[in-house]
RNA sequence: CGGGACGUGGCGCAGUUUGGUAGCGCGCAGCGUUCGGGACGCUGAGGUCGUGGGUUCAAAUCCCGCCGUCCCGACCA
């Protein structure tokens, strides 16, 4: 393409408001333009990006077997209530009505969909499946930020495997997880594949896969020994024994003004040290009330509640006056001891401890003495802590670290949730019916597009790998009214095009400087610089994008080396 | 949804406190001089000041409602 004639609309000023780098860089590259909150158009720039991205999500899911298929994305509403997901997903489900009242939803991913056509498979020979769509998912986000990393529309790349068992589940997920590394890594992104909580999807495991950055959203915990990655919102830690000496009686003291875990600690260091202090929460989940007990040094995980109660959202604290009414006591002086009728879930770092102090359900009255199996009568026991930075890993002791990053792929198992709503069964070699094993995985496509620019840009702009760069190879006419230089620059384009190449020909009647930073900003890979002061002695400028490395090469071989570089990264690594 | 901020040519902003009929930089068009790291001169085009109402002789400016956008918190590819 020539410069001269294609829209790349290039700005000098960052949007005013945009705070991730990748936001800004897209923006100014003339790669996307906002239309509303969380919806962009994707200009022409972007869209080559776009095309890339799709064209190695689409060959590495070909290569274990995905079969494309394009299901619609408006779905009649009665499919998302049968599975649950209508309620389930509350605001974030794009719903209106069509002409005939009926009502409808927009897509935002599809396990539903793919079940239904699952129903056209009965026997275990027409297993396994691995089928998948590259297209548009809505989602009403609550608030969409950052680019492209957090939209209310997107494409995404959804893929569900469908087996006969469990054992077939695990082959076809361990497919994507290594699929989805090809992919990342084809991409020119270091992610890593973290456990993760499967959320309001459902299911029993899922991985996700994280970049490290700034802009992202998700905190990540990982073992300073590499032995360990997890979501925070999944992570655990090793914990230190507690001795707890010799059992006391149960015993109420008065604790007058002390409210909180540190001046009660410092009233009474011997018996009420954070870490001997049960710490009582009260959260409403779907609105029942349960009480949440964690050590005193302990901090409440919110998302590890959800999972283990098995609730998709619908979590919140309980205010002042509900705690009130339902324990007698305000927050400072709350315990679970004695506590009947209402759920109890205690982290298991509570689990056999004794000589404990907490609240006493009386303003100003603690417990000590308090023996957890024996004065609780805890409903549930569950990983419920928050991990901290620093804190000991669970394999090895070493130190963890926690650090953000943006999620770019999420796989789950999900059993037979929705194979057992829609009653997709398949028969097995005995003519046993059994539901489908589904998997689910996602890719957000421009997610991802904006997490290569995020760990890809200097001062200058975008640093796009040859792998999904809209362009490969600039070729940057210094001053295209001299005829021979312009016929020098023209031949080498005309050159690299018929090599396949992706050339990209600068002829715009710009000052050099300008071409310069508007090829830096937009990120190609490869500059030839053909200008007057080389031409007469037969040589160009190559300057590598990355780093900015410039060397002089003759004009007559500086095809054939760009052909060669470019042809060697043009798959990724 | 809770908290904070903003809305003025295509982009970035000033003007609002103290009402007097809209300005700067970039970009854009024409001409000329320039041209290996974001040039310069001259000329010019381009604005319902988010929107509806109110106050006033007079509103970008003051008051009220609405809409939109961004940032901080709870959700996700």
């Amino acid at each position: 393409m020539r410069w001269s004639e294609v829209f790349i609309p290039t700005l000098r000023d960052a949007p005013a408001d945009a705070e991730a780098v990748s936001h800004k860089l897209l923006v100014r590259g003339g790669f996307i333009r906002q239309l509303a909150a969380g919806s962009y158009t994707i200009l022409p720039l972007g869209q080559r990006v776009r095309l890339k991205v799709s064209a190695i999500i689409r060959e590495e899911m070909n290569a274990i077997g995905g079969q494309e298929m394009v299901p619609p994305t408006l779905h009649p509403a009665e499919i998302w209530r049968r599975s649950g997901r209508y309620e389930l997903m509350g605001d974030n489900l794009f719903k209106l009505k069509d002409r005939k009242e009926s009502e409808l939803v927009l897509g935002m991913t599809e396990e539903e969909i793919f079940a239904l056509t699952a129903l056209e498979l009965f026997s275990y020979r027409d297993l396994p499946q691995i089928w998948y769509q590259i297209h548009t998912k809505f989602r009403d986000e609550p608030r969409p930020k950052s680019g492209l990393l957090r939209v209310r529309e997107f494409t995404m790349k959804d893929s569900y495997t469908l087996d006969i068992d469990r054992a077939g589940l695990d082959v076809g997920f361990e497919k994507h997880r290594d699929a989805y590394r090809r992919i990342f890594s084809r991409m020119g992104l270091t992610a890593l594949d973290v456990e993760a909580s499967s959320g309001a999807m459902g299911g029993s495991e899922s991985v996700e896969f994280v970049v490290k950055g700034d802009a992202g959203e998700d905190w990540i915990v990982t073992c300073e020994n590499d032995d360990y990655r997890a979501n925070l919102e999944r992570a655990t830690s090793a914990l230190a024994e507690v001795d707890d000496g010799e059992p006391a009686p149960l015993e109420r003291f008065p604790t007058p003004g002390l409210r909180t875990i540190k001046t009660l600690a410092q009233a009474f260091p011997e018996i009420a040290a954070p870490d001997r202090q049960i710490k009582t929460l009260v959260y409403y989940l779907d609105g029942h009330p349960v009480l949440v007990l964690m050590r005193g040094d302990h901090d409440l995980q919110e998302q590890k509640l959800l999972d283990a109660a098995g609730v998709g959202e619908g979590i919140r604290p309980g205010t002042a006056e509900e705690i009130q009414g339902l324990l007698g006591a305000m927050p400072g002086s709350l315990g679970a001891v004695g506590v009947e009728g209402i759920a109890i879930y205690a982290d298991l770092a509570l689990r056999g401890r004794h000589n404990m102090t907490t609240g006493a359900n009386e303003d100003d009255w603690h417990y000590s003495g308090v023996d957890v199996d024996r004065d609780i009568a805890t409903t549930k026991w569950a990983d419920l802590r928050a991990v901290v930075d620093g804190q000991p890993c669970l394999n090895c002791g070493g130190e963890l670290r926690l650090w953000k990053g943006i999620e770019v792929g999420h796989i789950f198992k999900i059993g037979t949730k929705y194979s057992e709503v829609f009653d997709v069964l398949v028969q097995d070699e005995n003519g046993q019916s059994h539901p489908i094993q589904m998997g689910s995985y996602g890719i957000g496509v421009e997610r991802g597009m904006a997490a290569v620019v995020e760990s890809s840009h200097d001062d200058k702009g975008i640093i796009w790998p040859v792998s999904v760069a809209p362009y490969e190879v600039v070729v940057t006419i210094v001053r295209p009214d001299e005829d021979n230089v312009m016929a020098a620059g023209e031949k080498l384009y005309l050159d690299l095009l018929g090599a396949g190449v992706e050339a990209l020909l600068d002829d715009r009647e710009e000052r050099p400087g300008v071409k310069f930073a508007d090829s830096e900003l937009i990120g190609v890979p490869y500059r030839v610089t053909v200008g007057p002061r080389g031409v007469a002695d037969g040589v160009v400028e190559m300057t590598t994008r990355r780093g900015l490395v410039s060397e002089e090469v003759p004009l007559d071989q500086v095809g054939d080396r760009l052909i060669g570089l470019v042809g060697a990264q043009r798959h990724g690594s």
